[in-house]
DNA sequence: ATAATTTGGTTTATAAAATAAACTTATCTA
DNA sequence: TAGATAAGTTTATTTTATAAACCAAATTAT
């Protein structure tokens, strides 16, 4: 009947940085803060809780003479947030087959 | 960018609940507990949640001799659905619009 | 030059949530 | 009538999300 939702995925913030890195595929830190909302420590949690799962993958590099994280979607991140959507369908989708 | 979700709803169980709920308009507490797989106790915190929020109800009858909940959805409860799926859509629609 | 501020984060503590375990009451059944 | 089952509720535990506090380096102001 429902199928199960992939907890990791399932929270606003983290499934609104994945949403992010698959349409721009690579996003620094503070432009994923700027774009979600959410507080750095927040943000670093769980873009830390997303690499964990290989989900996503942090590059710390510089940029100039700051410091500069990218963030990058994996393909077992993009195959777990495509079964989410389809995990979700099962909640959604009333009284259609 | 993204829009907020009703954390009353973004809660795999509660979500099932109320999916249950808009296809079959009525349902008793074990049926409900059956088909989302939920313990007794934790369906009855969520149910009770939903009701606090305004959108379900709870009726408490008899069927014969044994205690019968029913759960029904409100007209609330079935446009927050409705807004939480537009606003899962802010997620989940990638590259559209 | 050095003090204050900003940038870019991480670590840690707190608040909220989900979940299950334990309990209650009443009804069947052996 | 003793034990099992049904139908829940209450309480306790665990997990999770979130924010507050902190740190280091670079920039800006005095």
């Amino acid at each position: 009947m429902f199928q199960p939702l992939d907890p990791l995925l399932h929270s606003e913030l983290r499934l609104a940085i994945m949403s992010l890195l698959i349409s721009a595929d690579e996003a620094e830190f503070p432009y994923i803060k700027e774009q979600t909302g959410a507080t750095a420590g927040n943000l670093s949690v769980q873009v830390e809780k997303l690499a964990t799962a290989g989900y996503i993958t942090i590059e710390k590099t510089f940029k100039g003479k700051r410091p500069c994280t990218i963030c990058r979607i994996t393909p077992a991140g993009l195959r777990a947030f495509e079964e989410y959507v389809q995990a979700l369908k099962s909640y959604l989708e009333i009284g259609k087959a």
